[in-house]
DNA sequence: GAGTTTGAAACT
DNA sequence: CAGTTTCAAACTC
């Protein structure tokens, strides 16, 4: 057996217990090492995993107390191998929480924890890889054989993608879902660890843990590093600190095959999703806020307001946001945990309407571009876009191209300009970096009307014919053009040649 | 704090 | 897809 097919079949799944025992050890995976050295942080106060364990035929990491640094039971076993590999663990404590022993999980099952199921949703969304997204739970929370329960409280939720007895739509979403193999619980206190599914060739490359503040000690200041590539957490009521995944890079395997390290493109998502505040402490030291909504939970996690949307639909930023609304002044609120059917109807609503409702409106840095981008672009009309009301304005960036605004002013300009002019709207510029039709203003309009209407009245006064009349209306307007497209032409320094 | 303005979201 | 309405935040007084 070669070293590839070795390391495929370094796990077998242990049927006399139902769950996964490897039989043989990848020895100094660097998988694994890559992931502990970018995916987690050393410093106190951060959820991180130690330099893997070795105990017998399990590679094992031990998470730590995001806020002590202690360890945390369970260990957890990462099984690396396509198609099986789980997170196991072995602790009695776990057991306590979920009243049945952690090994005997089948294979190829995620394990949701203290999350409901629209958080679940916006996680799973968040880091499915292949950009696609999670449309429905649906039937997911109700899968009574994988589901522990509190009394009447459903306590822990097994997700099984490949389980045939799930209900139909329940494995439409797990078809989804497949590319985050495991998301799971594996403290009891709260953590959860994603992994995205992995080929023989790939590893896990979202690796997250988001701390359960209910069950966790509290320490004076929660706040989490944020590396580029950060995650996220769910429920900002209930889940705080998270961790950020590793750098991008590529990795070749000791079978002499390459791979991409790179972080699922939703990491990131999940983690400004869900957790605003600790994204935004960490961008503020770093001197940049982006994102209305993150700037905004910035702003001492301000309570929302509505009093019409019932917090469900993405009016209100809140629910936007991926969170529920926690002492807010809202008025009939349904979002909350009381309303979770509700809230996850709504989420499905949005979703089906917009399958990125709930991604980041700042998009990822382009090359080049240290504050990102605007998404979708704004479409201000009246606040020249220097005012809040303009969401790019409000995320600290330019407008680009992809805007629709009119008589912007939110682009890059001499330092010398004066603060003064930069507070009122200019309708007669020409922003070089944006759409060049963004130039034609509502005044250069009006102007270019009253030019044409003027020759019309002329050529009326004169009597001349119609044919003759419209000639030289249409001679005013090639004028008005020509002068148009040379002022935009002076603004961005390139020559026009008439 | 009330009223107005604004632009995104939702609706038609 | 465009136009209109609704909504809640931003802003002004």
């Amino acid at each position: 057996m070669n070293e590839m097919e070795e390391q495929e079949h370094s796990y077998r799944r242990d049927s006399s217990e139902g769950s996964l025992a490897p039989l043989h050890h990848t020895h100094g995976s660097p998988r694994m090492a890559h992931l502990i050295s970018h995916g987690m942080h050393s410093e106190p106060g951060y959820s991180r995993m130690e330099e893997p364990l070795r105990e017998g035929d399990y590679t094992t990491y031990r998470i730590l107390h995001p806020i002590t640094g202690d360890h945390l039971s369970p260990v957890a076993h990462f099984s690396s191998s396509y198609p099986e590999y789980l997170l196991t663990a072995q602790s009695s404590h776990y057991q306590h929480v979920l009243g049945q022993p952690y090994s005997s999980w089948p294979s190829q099952e995620a394990f949701h924890y203290g999350m409901s199921s629209g958080d679940f949703c916006q996680a799973a969304t968040s880091i499915i890889s292949d950009g696609a997204d999670v449309y429905s739970l649906e039937g997911y929370s109700t899968h009574q054989g994988f589901r522990h329960h509190d009394g009447d409280q459903p306590h822990a939720l097994l997700v099984s993608p490949h389980d045939q007895k799930l209900p139909a739509e329940t494995s439409n979403i797990c078809q989804m879902l497949q590319p985050v193999q495991v998301v799971c619980d594996v403290t009891g206190g709260g953590q959860v660890v994603v992994l995205n599914q992995c080929s023989p060739d790939q590893i896990p490359h979202s690796l997250m843990t988001v701390v359960n503040t209910d069950s966790l000690p509290k320490p004076p200041d929660q706040s989490c590093s944020i590396e580029d590539h950060s995650i996220t957490g769910i429920d900002a009521g209930h889940s705080e600190t998270i961790v950020s995944t590793e750098l991008p890079q590529t990795h070749k395997t000791s079978a002499g095959v390459t791979f991409n390290l790179t972080p699922g493109p939703y990491a990131s998502q999940l983690h400004q999703a869900l957790c605003p505040t600790q994204i935004v402490k960490q961008e503020e030291e770093e001197g940049q806020t982006k994102g209305r909504r993150r700037v905004k939970w910035e702003k001492s996690k301000r309570p929302c307001n509505c009093t019409k949307s019932q917090c469900l639909k993405l009016y209100c930023e809140c629910f936007a946001n991926g969170d529920v609304c926690n002492n807010c002044k809202c008025l009939n609120c349904f979002n909350n945990s009381e309303h979770d059917l509700e809230r996850s109807e709504a989420i499905k609503t949005c979703l089906e309407r917009n399958p990125g409702a709930f991604r980041p409106k700042i998009g990822s840095r382009k090359q080049g571009n240290v504050r990102g981008c605007h998404t979708k672009g704004c479409n201000c009309k009246r606040s020249g876009c220097l005012k809040n009301y303009c969401e790019c304005y409000e995320a600290k960036i330019m407008c680009t191209s992809t805007c629709k605004c009119v008589g912007c002013r939110n682009y890059e300009e001499s330092p010398k300009k004066k603060s003064s002019e930069k507070d009122k709207p200019d309708f007669n510029i020409y922003n070089p970096t944006r759409s060049p039709l963004a130039c034609i203003t509502p005044d250069v309009v009006e102007a270019t009307c009253g030019c044409l209407l003027a020759q019309a009245e002329e050529a009326e006064k004169e009597g001349y014919t119609s044919a003759h009349a419209e000639r030289m209306i249409l001679e005013e307007f090639g004028q008005c053009l020509t002068q148009i497209v040379r002022s935009m032409f002076k603004s961005t320094s390139v020559q026009f040649n008439e």
